[in-house]
DNA sequence: GTGAAAGCGCTAACAC
DNA sequence: GTGTTAGCGCTTTCAC
């Protein structure tokens, strides 16, 4: 790469050269260093803005070592959950200057790894969603993605912080709301096996169980799209139960759909909650009872953490002792979808 | 700078120390150079996995010169067609070795063109999403961010190609479909006055009147919001149209919304269409009859004439005479929300 | 307060 | 086919 035509932008050089001045000096005044004379920092700035220079980033990460960019894992770009997530990540690190590098697996769970390493290598820390991701490879994982932040993932043995939202507390509100109503026979339409925040809700639904030796609670298995949600609905009216929760409210919805082809009212015959309150839940006929996911708030919250890794000395990574982990709650958030059961209202 | 502790990670020089081997070598081999030795390469891949060394992609960045990056400026994360593009085009850009970083202007269309230098100088190109960024600015701006794809803008004195959805077209197959039905006073209820697309329907309906002398095309000026389409009810009822086109499908849920809780009756009523076809509006009640727009592929399209742009010469800018434009027309999408008006049935 | 110069980690000309 | 070396554009130490 030797002796060739320049066929870069005007670079710090040019500026140097039109202000009379040193690299040094027109890296100091774009950086905000103070302790260049108030008179040769206006000179600099006069002759960047003639010159219209602006810093390459590149040749700043490399001397500096950062990148002022964070990577942010999802398994599916196309999925309300995580467009929340990426969007509040992506709002608060931008407060502080930072940027966001998509890393979309497209559900393929077996990239994951090799993405969320990409995305490190690229930049200084990543924000994973990784819902599907074995326990076993996460904690391999984690190590070598640090500094990282894990959402909806328990933290375990690896030292990062995570943020996560209590997917048990939010189930067991749901069915207290339909036993509050007077529903006795409830049951759960599961979400897909593999997930974790499908396990949280099973074990919350355990807890609620125990505490409500009256109430029935069935569980279906099922999956996590309308179309799951729709072709439950033959299982749910079979189980004889009227208090049905859906695992998200996607699947609320198709089994919304489903109830509506086959002429069963809701909530008049059958109360129906879903879970997220993604942004469409409120427009359903009838709007959706659910437990609201401050999902954008989990993305800011993941940020936050994030900036938290980033202020701390490199090796501090250990040593910090616990590794941070916010908890949200769902609120239950009652709209038109649930009523008490036939013949209790 | 001078000397310090190495505290970074494992370099190209480990491998080429352990290897046996110069740095070149190294490099060659990571990038697949054919003209190393077999038996050499071999050793230096050896030794590359033994000592988990991964190329630092800014190191690389700086010495190539791209980034294999691009951004995309959208207004707001939270819509889903910008969604639906960004997805699309981090799809296709990932099938070539790029990713994308997302720069999101919150809807503050004065950060854009900030925004989108910003991400132009960290990135190979950028993806422009600005609808409602005036003519003279985008014209100013374009220049200085080739490789530049627009999206849904006309391309104009830029050099720069585009990808666009015709939404005049689109609105006029609505049209048609309604009037096809036996409508005859139809009313559009339009979107903000400062978006391209609504502009681009507008026109559309003047060349559909232009043609249907004896049909009556009413337009109240409104939002893109779930909200503006609620509060839009008392206007559509007053006009006496029975064929209302909302800007799109948002807007046209809020409509439903609002006829819903006042009584009327979609489609017996009144027939309500929608425009985009964004996941939910399948899931209305009634379903929305709508103008599809295929957004994702909008995305993947904006992504190949992408690569276009980067696989020609730096410089080969102006001189490749008519900047490409894919245009994507809208497909009508009829569902329950559309039927003959009253009387006609 | 300012400048010279040594890197940051890698690629690619060029020489062998 | 392989090594040497000069950058890529910037930051930052160190000496003045």
């Amino acid at each position: 790469m030797a002796k060739r035509v320049r066929t870069t932008r005007t670079g710090i050089s040019d500026v140097a050269a039109r202000a009379g001045v040193s690299l040094a000096t027109v890296s100091r005044v774009m950086n905000g260093n103070q302790t260049v004379d108030a008179q040769i920092a206006e000179r600099v700035r006069i002759a960047a803005s003639e010159l219209k220079y602006q810093p390459n980033p590149t040749g700043r990460n490399l001397a500096r070592g950062k990148t002022d960019t964070i990577g942010v894992v999802v398994p599916d770009l196309g999925n309300p959950t995580f467009q929340g997530v990426l969007r509040g990540v992506s709002r608060a690190a931008a407060q502080d200057g930072y940027r966001v590098l998509i890393a979309d697996s497209s559900e393929v769970s077996s990239e994951e790894a090799i993405l969320a390493g990409e995305a490190r290598r690229r930049c200084d820390g990543v924000v994973l969603c990784a819902p599907r991701m074995g326990a076993a490879e996460l904690e391999e994982l984690a190590p070598s993605l640090h500094p990282l932040v894990l959402v909806n993932r328990a933290t375990n043995a690896t030292g990062s912080p995570s943020v996560i939202v209590d997917y048990g507390r939010g189930i067991q509100d749901l069915a207290a709301h339909l036993v509050g109503l007077g529903h006795t026979r409830l049951a759960y339409v599961a979400g897909p096996a593999s997930s974790s925040s499908h396990r949280l809700r099973l074990a919350g639904l355990d807890a609620f169980k125990a505490s409500h030796s009256g109430i029935e609670v069935q569980v279906f298995s099922n999956g996590s799209t309308f179309e799951d949600g729709h072709s439950s609905a033959g299982d749910v009216l079979a189980s004889g139960a009227t208090g049905i929760m859906a695992f998200n409210d996607l699947t609320a919805m198709g089994l919304l759909s489903a109830l509506n082809e086959r002429g069963i009212r809701v909530p008049e015959d059958l109360s129906v909650t879903g879970f997220d309150d993604i942004p469409f839940a409120r427009y359903t006929t009838p709007p959706l009872t659910t437990a609201t996911v401050p999902i954008q708030d989990v993305g800011e919250q993941a940020w936050a953490q994030m900036k938290e890794l980033l202020n701390r000395a490199p090796n501090a990574a250990a040593e910090a002792g616990e590794p941070a982990s916010t908890t949200f709650t769902p609120t239950l958030t009652v709209r038109g979808s649930t009523a008490p059961p036939p013949g209790k209202g």
